[in-house]
RNA sequence: GGAGUGGUACUCAAGAGGCUGAAGAGGCGCCCCUGCUAAGGGUGUAGACCGGGAAUACUGGUGCGAGGGUUCAAAUCCCUCCCACUCCGCCA
């Protein structure tokens, strides 16, 4: 969300910020929304008259009670009785208004960086640089889920029987090494500053409302029958929910977190889960950076994270890019994004495996997200996430970047101390 | 899950229908005292949110866990929910 006052002081640069992104006339929104707006200041001008006639009327049959001026007191009872009509329903349209009015306020995108390129969708995102040769092997590279099977590391089959379709269960060395990229990243995180947190794997209804869109919690939530309870889809809703409401001391910025949870989603919609292996699934696992700083900071954080994911990716010997979102890929809150994608051998592409985003204010202003600086003056912070890493899809990239020609798979040094000191694992199976 | 207690500003805490933006204290600012420290005395100040306004001037409204209700008037009375603590039960 943006600061309306935008709109009203700052027009222009709000209308060619929407020309941007939409690439279309989306202006007699702008139009509408300074129209409403008015009126709901004209309602609430009425409104605060009237409540203050109440107000003092009241203190005034107060007074003449005590004085035992008993039939003028009534009077002014039936005076503040009809001022109670009034205003209730002035009240009445000033909340349709501006429920009215937040509605079409949430549809405003974050004004977005100037250096954002523009385009209409996805397809015209734009590659910024490759970290590593992207190399093809002269043998063939099987499908993800092939190369789990071949070490018994995936079963599918009975997680479809207990779970229904999109849960699996990973086994033995799979396993291992899903829980082993999860506490390198972290550690990983740890050693760049970060603080390590596990949040609640369950959240009210009002958080997931405070950081998410409804039609966003009809397609990922998943409610707990019986309670105001919903399974996240990711830390960072937990994570971000706990600072709503928040005044944050200007000592306390940055705060700088890395959160792990298992993250849950109903995957309704665009691709579903009809897909195979692990790619787009109900359930997976996620290491998290989160960060809250001062406005002016958010910049070179936003730098310094989709770094540490091409670091941690290279150290893992899987060669990346960066892809820069441009203006017509951009979520409306971000300020900007961009993805990291890992190299496929086998699909001869890049696929996402992270998403760096400064939202700058527009996610701490929705949730009232501030900071009280040592001069005493309150702005709101600025907030910024990545993904660290995600399995089991994250797996995907490292089995096919590791992928040997006998079937084993290589356990890049740095991975080692959480494989038991393996520098390879071998399949059971072919 | 049962039984009880409680939720008031940055923190602690008083208030039990109108005189309460809300006593008091800590904190914070200034001054004083005392070899240093620990501490003491005096004095002042703020507070969250939304408006009007050029305004850091002035000013109106909202706000006492959240949401409803009663009333001319609610922190205060009633209802629902949430949270914390204590005891019991259950459990890794």
């Amino acid at each position: 969300m943006i600061d309306i006052n935008l709109i009203r002081n700052n027009r222009t640069l709000v209308e060619e910020n929407l020309k941007k992104k939409y690439q279309e006339s989306k202006l007699p929104i702008l139009d509408e929304i300074i129209e409403i707006d008015k009126k709901v200041r004209q309602l609430k001008l009425d409104g605060d008259n009237f409540r203050q006639i109440r107000n003092t009327t009241s203190d005034e049959i107060g007074k003449l009670y005590k004085e035992k001026k008993i039939d003028e007191a009534n009077n002014k009872k039936e005076e503040v009785k009809k001022i109670n009509e009034k205003l209730l329903e002035i009240e009445k349209e000033e909340e349709q208004l501006s429920l009215k009015l937040k509605e079409k306020m949430m549809i405003i995108p974050n004004i977005i960086a100037d250096d954002v390129p523009i385009g209409k969708d996805d397809s015209e995102n734009i590659e910024e640089a490759k970290f590593g040769d992207p190399i093809v092997p002269n043998y063939e590279i099987p499908y993800h889920s092939d190369i789990m099977e071949s070490f018994s590391g995936l079963d599918k089959d009975a997680a479809g029987r207990v779970s229904g379709n999109g849960f699996y269960y990973l086994m033995g060395d799979i396993a291992r090494l899903h829980s082993a990229v999860l506490a390198y990243a972290r550690d990983f995180m740890i050693d760049k500053g970060f603080t390590y947190c596990i949040p609640p794997y369950m959240i009210h209804s009002e958080a997931v409302d405070g950081v998410m869109s409804f039609q966003e919690k009809e397609n990922m939530m998943y409610k707990i029958e019986g309670e105001d309870l919903y399974l996240i889809g990711t830390s960072e809703h937990s994570m971000i929910a706990k600072f709503k409401d928040q005044i944050l001391k200007e000592s306390d910025l940055p705060i700088t977190m890395t959160s792990y949870s298992p993250c849950f989603r109903k995957e309704v919609g665009a691709h579903g889960i009809e897909e195979r292996g692990v790619y787009r699934i109900h359930q997976f696992e996620k290491q998290e950076m989160v960060v809250l700083c001062k406005k002016e900071d958010s910049d070179e954080w936003y730098n310094k994270m989709w770094n540490y994911s091409v670091e941690l990716f290279r150290t893992l010997d899987i060669p990346v890019r960066k892809l820069i979102c441009c203006s017509g890929d951009l979520a409306d809150l971000k300020y900007r994004s961009c993805d990291i994608e890992a190299w496929s051998p086998r699909q001869k592409k890049y696929f996402e495996v992270c998403s760096c985003s400064n939202l700058t204010d527009a996610q701490a202003r929705r949730l009232a997200i501030r900071v009280k600086l040592e001069n005493g003056e309150k702005e709101f912070v600025h907030t910024l996430n990545n993904t660290v890493i995600a399995p089991p899809r994250m797996l995907i990239a490292f089995l096919e970047n590791n992928y040997n020609e006998d079937g084993s798979v290589n356990i890049p040094k740095a991975l080692q101390p959480y494989m038991g000191g393996k520098e390879k694992i071998i399949p059971n199976k072919r």
